[in-house]
Formats: C-alpha cells, sequence, structure tokens
RNA sequence: GCCCUUGUAGCUCAGCUGGUAGAGCAAUUGAUUUGUAAUCAAUAGGUCCGCGGUUCGAAUCCGUGCGGGGGCACCA
C-alpha cells in the first residue's frame, strides 16, 4: 500500500505497486499528457517503474530541465538507431544529453557527411512515426559483456567493464534495437516529438583521451516544441551575427594572416581601441598603487629552466637560436622577468606588498586546432600584475585585486561575474605544505569576496593555485578573463627575497594577476558583447561629422576640428554622396554618433545629432555638444 | 596535434560532369548637391592559397604543404 507525496505536499495512496503512468493520470489528466519520466526519492525512474514502498514522486515534464534532458537523451537514442539502421557495421559509442541538445559517438571507416544527416533525420522520422515502445531490461554483467563482445561492439564492452559494481546493467529497447543505458526514458520512440534537428558531424576522442581513437560525433538539438527549436536556432544566429572575427573585419579592426597564425595584426582603429583599454587600466592600477615596469620579451634559456618552465611549459615555447648558437626563449609569461626587476636591490618588508605591474607581450605556441580569432592567439598582451608580499598579507592583497577587477568589469559593462577556484594540479613545482598554505590563503579570499563560486579540483598553475574571474555577457555566455593566483614556488626558485622586521632575510609570497587576462581576447569579448557597438568613451572612432551637402563642407570641419581638439575621435566625410548613403554607411560601422551639418545648422551653430540604433534627431548647440561628450568620453568610475 | 570541412577580385559569393573566370558591393572617374539607412553612369580590378602530378588542356581531378571554419584534445 505504498503512499506517494507530491511535491507539493499532498499524498496519494494506492492498494497496490504504482507506476509513474498512474500517479500522473491520477493527479491529473493534461499531466499525464505531458509527463516524461519521474524522480523517486530524487532519483530518475521511467514512468512504467512500479513503486511498492511509500516515496515522494515528482512527475517529470518538459517544463523542468530533467525532463529536457531526457527528450534529447531519447532523441540521440533514436538517432544512433537510425544510423544502425542505415549504415550498418557503425558501432556505437556513447550518446548522452548536452546543453541544448545531444550527441551521439560513433566508430566507422567513412565519414559522414551532411547528405547522411539528412537521410539519419529522415529515418529518425520514420523511427518516430512508428511510436513503439520502450521498454527496459536488466541483463547479469556477463551476459551483457559477452553479448556486446559477440556483436563486436567494444566499446559497449568498456562501458559495461566501467559500471560500478553494485549498479544495475540495464538495456533499453525501442523495436528491435536496443542500447545499454542508465535510462530513464521516455515510453514510447513518438514521445520525443519531431522538434529536432541534427547540427553538425565532428571528431572526437573516445573516452575524451586524445590517445585513444577518434570516433564520429554526430551533434543534434531537440526541444518540446517548434517555437522553442526556432528560438534556439535564432539564439544561433544571433550569436554568429555578433562574431568578433566577421565584426573585426566589417570595422576594419585587425585581421589575421597566412605568416602569422594566431597573431593579430591590428589595424589603425583596432589599436586605437586597444591603446584606449591599456591607458585607462593604467590610471586605474596608479590609482590603486601600482608601479608599471617593462622586462624584455626574449631572455636566455637559462631563466627558464630557473623557473621551471622551460620543464613544464616547454612544450608551448618558442625558442630562437641566435647566430652564435644560444637559445633563447620568447617569453610565455612575464613573471620570472618581473621577479628579475625585484631582485635589484635590497627589499624591506616595509616595501611591501610591492605591485609591479606590465603590459607585457607573450607567446605561446597553442596547437593549431585551439586557435580562435582573438579568443585564442599564440601571442597576446597580458594586463599583467606581481605583487609581492608576506603569507600574511596575501588574504587581504587577492581581495583589493578583486575589488578592483570587479570595478574594470563594471566600467566595461560587465556586473554578472562569478569565480572559479583551482587547486593543485597533478604536474607541479613545490611541497605540499606549501600548496597547503596557498590554498587555504586563496580559498580565504574566494569566501570574502562573496561573489558566486565553484571549485576547480586539480586545475591549478603549476606553480601555485588560482582564481579565474569569469563574466557573463549580454547573451549569457560565459568567458573566463581575469586571474589570480597565490605563487609560493616561484620567488624562491629566482631567489626573491626581503629584509623582515627582525633583519632575517625571507622569501616573499608573489601573487600573479591579470585583470582582463589577455587585451586582445578581451577585445573579442567586448566586441561580441556589443555586438560592435561599443560604448562612446571605447569606440575607436566616436564621431563622424556629415555635411547635408557640399555647402557645408568648411563648417563640418570645423565641428570636426574642435571636437577632436577635445581628445574625441572623430572625423568629417565629405565624400560626394547622399545624406542617406552616409548615414547608412557609417552606421554599419557602428560609429556612436553621427553630426549632421546643413544649413539649419550652420545658421544656429549647432549640430544634429543622431545616435548608432536610434532615428531620432538632436539638436545641440556646438558649445553645448562639446561640454557634454566631454564628459562621457572617460570611464563611468573616473 | 586529431577528425571533418573549406580556400575564386578589397568584401560577400557564383562558376554543372575538365576547354586559360563572372555578379553585387567597395574603389577610381564623371554627372548629380542631396535633410536622416544604398543617386546615376563609365572605368579599372584576379599567380582561381602554394608546390607537384594526371591530361592535348586544370579554378575544376589526384597527391602534398600552408591557412580558415566546426568539433575533440589542449588552455600553465
Amino acid at each position: 500500500m505504498p503512499i506517494i507525496k507530491l511535491p507539493d505536499g499532498k499524498t496519494l495512496e494506492f492498494n497496490k505497486a504504482v507506476s509513474g503512468k498512474e500517479i500522473a493520470e491520477k493527479i491529473s489528466k493534461s499531466l499525464s499528457k505531458q509527463a516524461l519520466i519521474m524522480t523517486v526519492d530524487d532519483e530518475l525512474k521511467d514512468l512504467s517503474y512500479l513503486i511498492n514502498n511509500d516515496s515522494s514522486v515528482k512527475i517529470i515534464t518538459p517544463k523542468d530541465s530533467e525532463g529536457l534532458d531526457a527528450i534529447r537523451h531519447d532523441t540521440t537514442h533514436i538517432m544512433a538507431m537510425a544510423v544502425q539502421e542505415l549504415f550498418p557495421g557503425t558501432k556505437i559509442a556513447i550518446g548522452p544529453a548536452i546543453k541544448d541538445g545531444f550527441y551521439y559517438d560513433f566508430s566507422r571507416k567513412e565519414p559522414f557527411t551532411l547528405k547522411d544527416l539528412e537521410k539519419i533525420e529522415k529515418k529518425m522520422r520514420q523511427i518516430i512515426e512508428k511510436d513503439e515502445p520502450t521498454k527496459r531490461e536488466v541483463w547479469e554483467r556477463k551476459k551483457a559483456k559477452e553479448h556486446y563482445k559477440k556483436i563486436g561492439e567494444n566499446y559497449k564492452v568498456e562501458l559495461v567493464d566501467s559500471i560500478p559494481e553494485d549498479q544495475e546493467v540495464s538495456v533499453y529497447y525501442h523495436g528491435k534495437w536496443y542500447d545499454l543505458c542508465k535510462g530513464p526514458h521516455l515510453s514510447s520512440t513518438g514521445k520525443i516529438g519531431k522538434y529536432f534537428k541534427l547540427t553538425k558531424v565532428s571528431g572526437a576522442y573516445w573516452r575524451g583521451n586524445s590517445n585513444n581513437e577518434m570516433l564520429q560525433r554526430i551533434y543534434g538539438t531537440s526541444w518540446p516544441s517548434q517555437k522553442e527549436l526556432d528560438e534556439y536556432l535564432k539564439r544561433i544566429e544571433e550569436a554568429e551575427k555578433r562574431d568578433h572575427r566577421k565584426l573585426g573585419k566589417e570595422m576594419d579592426l585587425f585581421h589575421f594572416r597566412e605568416e602569422s597564425p594566431g597573431s593579430v595584426f591590428w589595424h589603425e582603429k583596432g589599436w586605437s581601441l586597444f591603446q584606449k583599454l591599456v591607458s585607462y587600466m593604467r590610471k586605474k592600477q596608479d590609482q590603486a598603487g601600482y608601479k608599471e615596469i617593462n622586462t624584455p620579451e626574449i631572455l636566455d634559456r637559462s631563466l627558464w629552466e630557473k623557473s621551471g618552465h622551460w620543464e613544464k611549459f616547454g612544450e608551448n615555447m618558442y625558442t630562437s637560436e641566435t647566430p652564435d648558437e644560444k637559445i633563447f626563449a620568447i617569453k610565455p609569461m612575464n613573471c620570472p622577468g618581473c621577479v628579475q626587476v625585484y631582485n635589484q636591490g635590497l627589499k624591506s618588508y616595509r616595501d611591501l606588498p610591492l605591485k609591479m605591474s606590465e603590459f607585457g607581450k607573450v607567446h605561446r605556441y597553442e596547437p593549431s586546432g585551439a586557435l580562435h580569432g582573438l579568443l585564442r592567439v599564440r601571442a597576446f598582451t597580458q594586463d599583467d600584475a606581481h605583487i609581492f608580499c608576506t603569507e600574511d598579507q596575501i588574504t587581504e592583497e587577492c581581495l583589493s585585486v578583486t575589488n578592483l577587477i570587479l570595478e574594470i568589469y563594471k566600467d566595461l559593462g560587465f556586473e554578472n561575474v562569478i569565480l572559479k577556484y583551482s587547486d593543485r594540479p597533478e604536474v607541479r613545482v613545490g611541497e605540499d605544505q606549501v600548496w597547503d598554505k596557498s590554498e587555504a590563503a586563496l580559498l580565504k579570499a574566494v569566501k570574502a569576496s562573496k561573489l558566486e563560486y565553484s571549485i576547480n579540483k586539480g586545475e591549478g598553475a603549476f606553480y601555485g593555485p588560482k582564481i579565474e574571474f569569469v563574466l557573463r555577457d549580454a547573451i549569457g555566455r560565459e568567458w573566463q578573463c581575469g586571474t589570480l593566483q597565490v605563487d609560493l614556488n616561484l620567488p624562491e626558485r629566482l631567489g626573491a627575497s626581503f629584509v623582515d622586521r627582525d633583519g632575517s632575510k625571507k622569501i616573499p609570497v608573489m601573487l600573479h594577476r591579470a585583470l582582463f587576462g589577455s587585451l586582445e581576447r578581451f577585445i573579442g569579448i567586448l566586441i561580441e558583447n556589443y555586438s560592435g557597438k561599443l560604448p562612446f568613451w571605447i569606440a575607436p572612432l566616436q564621431v563622424m561629422v556629415i555635411p547635408v551637402s557640399e555647402d557645408f563642407d568648411t563648417y563640418a570641419k570645423e565641428v570636426n576640428q574642435k571636437i577632436n581638439n577635445i581628445g574625441i575621435n572623430s572625423e568629417v566625410d565629405l565624400k560626394n554622396h547622399n545624406l542617406n548613403y552616409k548615414i547608412r554607411e557609417h552606421s554599419m560601422a557602428k560609429i556612436p554618433l553621427l553630426l549632421i551639418c546643413g544649413k539649419k545648422e550652420v545658421d544656429s551653430n549647432t549640430v544634429t545629432i543622431r545616435r548608432l540604433d536610434s532615428n531620432k534627431q538632436e539638436n545641440m548647440e556646438v558649445k553645448t555638444f562639446l561640454k557634454k561628450f566631454a564628459a562621457l568620453n572617460r570611464a563611468p568610475s573616473n
């Protein structure tokens, strides 16, 4: 006589074992129609699962994230079934639901083509049409293994092996096709609806290990309704429109070329944006007590051996050989150089904390497949700094770094920031006790920041634990930017010290921190966040002055000169095109302000402003304009 | 690095099964003097990514290298 407790607190009593389907029907007709799976005492189960004992039950519908996952999981099973029917001999590996969709990994000699995807989709629709019931069976572990061995599904054999001993080995059937699967699944193939689409094929290593063979992965997306599917596809399209590679070209900011893959050729406008960010940060760092330094880009191999980079990071380092056969490395990080500057002259505890910043250009030989526009490059400028301090100062210094970073993000329009804390990796330098100390101090700062955070086990830098600052952009994507790392190893390796209060020599702690991480990457993120429509104060070309006709060229030139004189980047468009044409052209170039000058303006000594993304006209005296926009030509916090 | 895919004018792209390239926009020149998202016309513009091969003949087919894109792995 199970008593079923529902999420709203109500209870239902049954006089025999009861299935989810029956419970849903008892609650309401509409719920039973929408029901996909259920949770029994927080465990996901098929609706057909029979409940014998008193339990808490929640019926899952497409509105729940578990429901959405179930739909996607079912869709991927149906895809795998379609693939095996269409392409006999194809072996199947794994096929989970993922964010916004699903994938399944296959092993087959011939590559799947986009045409194949169409065929597979068609087959899937046929399978769904048949609406065959999905059934679950529990198999003996041994039977499952032998069975899969017999039919040559070697990936499934491995998967059976990896199921923990205390768990059942279950298999799900739709029609004749079956798959090793933990479940749960919808009750029949027709339940998933028809709102799915196969999106792409790619390679993927078996079990995510690059030593294993490469499988073929087919990705798809699946939703409870046409509306949601359309919305998703629209979202993808919108994201593509924001692509900084496309906008960077359109806005004439930068380009890449074969001669230096992964390195940016900055054009005038892009570089102007870059420099605006640098001078903004200089100002912020000055105010926060940083001292800016600069160190060589090429340093002798011996320094990198001492610092540990040669051994731990060598694979990613560019090296150069001189005519006299000396080996130099092009710096992949600024820290060793910075320590050398610290090491000049004796330091006292009174000098600490000592904050040394550096806009250092670093080079890292990233794997070719990792390169991605400005977001992943081989040469980039870090807004780097190293803070030398005592162990007692770690937490406080970390907090002040966090505050600085948050203020800077806010100025640039990012208010939604989360932290990722990473502790010791497997490959590392330094004693475990040292790691214990650094990890504890950093974690304390993380907690004190009161920001949302997650812990990434084993993902710290080889010299110390770290936190990463992740920001969410206008369309909800997360970008890892700033970083803060505690380093109790490098100062010792490179012989840094200070004289303490008692006259003894001690080794300082070093904090590595970067605000944006990489200027290049951050600019990419900025462009995507704003769809290229950058805030006025940071836009490379801020104003375009447009005379209505040739007669007003002189006036337009004068206005342009006055604007440039107060430090706003302005140009005047004297080309022989009509007004409509120019407005269209410069709007598409995403210039924040267009100033129209015609007879009316000349007579009244005014300009008419048209702001990007608005067709309102705003007339203003030139004097007023200059005053107003001079004030807007700096960061909100300044 | 691995799998798939792709590389034609400054840009976006067309060019079927092999017969030495084409459009729109941009550029230049001329006409037009324009009041809030494309005025008209003319002109010029290309080692069809590089190298090698097949062929009487290659942008097109094959091989290879390099680059781009989508993933996987990587991201100290």
